[in-house]
DNA sequence: TAGATTGTTAATCGATTAACAATC
DNA sequence: TAGATTGTTAATCGATTAACAATC
C-alpha cells in the first residue's frame, strides 16, 4: 500500500500537516508565507518543504513566498479532500459515542454518515443526527450510501472480524482505534492510533 | 526533543510496536519467536527488527530466535514500562470521558488518576472511580501526585493554554488530541493525534 | 550433525540539507 | 534597484538491506 504516481510516501505524509497549518493561518487572516515560516511552525526545514511542494508544482513566488489561499486549495486537490468523504463508524462504545459528536471532521472534509453496534440494545439508539445500526447491516447500507472509508473502535477482539466485512462491504480505507494490527487485502489503507503507542515512546526518554 | 543514548528516535519508535507484538504473542501463549515471525507481523524487514534490538543489548539466540517472555520484559526496561505511570487528563468532554473510561491503560503502563476540566457544572462529577477536578488545581494536584505525563483534550482554542499550565505544573510529556501544535518548551515530549491528519494521508491514495 | 537464526559488517538505497541561479 | 524567496541541483547524511560468520 505506498506510491501512486511515485511520490514517497513519506513526502504524502507531510502534506496533510501542511493544510493543517495553512488553514490556521488562514483562520488567522495571514494572506501569504514562506517555507521559513511553515518550517518554524511545523519543525520541518524550509529546504525540504520547497522540495516536498516541488513534487505537486510551482504554487510559490520567488521574493514573495506562497499565497496561503492558493496553496490551501492545491494541497486540498492533492489530497482529494475538495469534496466530502462519508465515513462509517462501527464500534459504539464510550470512543465510539465520542467521536461520532466530534464536531471537527466537516470543514477537513470528513462527515460520519452511519454508524454501527453489534449490541441489540444500542441499535435504534442515536448519536446526534445519527442513530445506530446494527453491524448485521454493514454489507447493505455501505454500499448503498457509497462509503468507502471507516474508522473502527470495536474492542480488539471483534476488530479483525469487522475489518474483514468493511472490506468486503467495499472500504477501501480503515482508521483502526483498537489496539491490533489488521490483516487486509493490500489495497486497502490502514492507519492505525493507539495512544499508548505515543505514550511508551515517549517514556523512553522520561527517567 | 530526541535522542537519549544516542540511538536513532526512528529505532525507539517501532520498540513500542514491537512490544506489542510481542505482548499479543504472550496472550497467545508462545513462547518463542524470530524476527522474521516478528517482520511479518509488523510488516518491517527481520533484518531491521535485528538490528534495532542490537542496539540495546543481544537478546536472542543463533538457530532458536527470541525468548517472548524474556524480550517482552527487556522492552518494557528499555521503555521504562516496568512501572506504572501516573496520568492527567484535561478536558472532561465527549472524548475526555471516553479516554478516562477506556480500559486498555493499565496494563500497558499507564493509569489515568487526575480528571481536569475548567466548567464548575462538571466539577465534582464522576467519570469511573475519577472525579473531574477543577482547572485551577493543575499547579496544585499534579505535583501533589507526582505526575509527569498528561493528556490533553480540550477544544483547540484552549489547549495551549493548558499546555503551558500543564508543563509549569511539572509535566514532561504531553499526549496532545487538540488539532493545534504546542509550543512548549525543548525539554517538553509532545506527541499528537489528529485522526483527520491520518485520513487525508489515505484519501490521497483514494481516487 | 544439519538446519536455523542470530548479531554485525559492508553495500545500497533514499531522504535531507546546503547552496545558488532565477526572478518576483 | 536591492532584498527576499523560490525551485532545483549536487553533496551529505542516515537508514535499510543483503550477506555471512558464528553458534545454538
Amino acid at each position: 500500500m505506498e506510491a501512486k504516481s511515485g511520490v514517497p510516501d513519506i513526502i504524502v505524509r507531510r502534506l496533510p500537516q501542511y493544510l493543517r497549518a495553512l488553514t490556521q493561518l488562514q483562520a488567522q487572516h495571514v494572506h501569504s508565507t514562506s517555507s521559513q515560516e511553515l518550517g518554524e511552525k511545523l519543525g520541518i526545514s524550509p529546504a525540504q518543504i520547497r522540495k516536498d511542494l516541488s513534487q505537486f508544482g510551482e504554487f510559490g513566488k520567488q521574493g514573495t513566498g506562497y499565497s496561503v489561499n492558493y496553496l490551501v486549495d492545491k494541497l486540498q486537490e492533492i489530497l482529494n479532500v475538495k469534496r466530502v468523504w462519508d465515513i462509517a463508524l462501527v464500534g459504539a462504545g464510550n470512543l465510539g459515542h465520542a467521536i461520532a459528536r466530534y464536531q471537527g471532521f466537516t470543514n477537513r472534509g470528513f462527515q460520519i454518515r452511519l454508524v454501527f453496534d453489534q449490541d441489540p440494545e444500542k441499535t435504534g439508539e442515536r448519536i446526534g443526527d445519527l442513530i445506530i445500526q446494527d453491524s448485521r447491516k454493514i454489507k447493505e447500507l455501505i454500499p448503498a450510501h457509497n462509503i468507502h472509508i471507516a474508522m473502527i473502535t470495536v474492542p480488539a477482539s471483534a476488530a479483525q472480524k469487522v475489518a474483514e466485512e468493511l472490506v468486503a462491504a467495499g472500504v477501501r480505507a480503515i482508521l483502526n482505534y483498537s489496539p491490533n494490527p489488521l490483516s487486509v487485502p493490500d489495497w486497502v489503507h490502514v492507519e492505525h492510533i493507539d495512544p499508548i503507542i505515543q505514550l511508551q515512546h515517549m517514556t523512553y526518554y522520561l527517567e
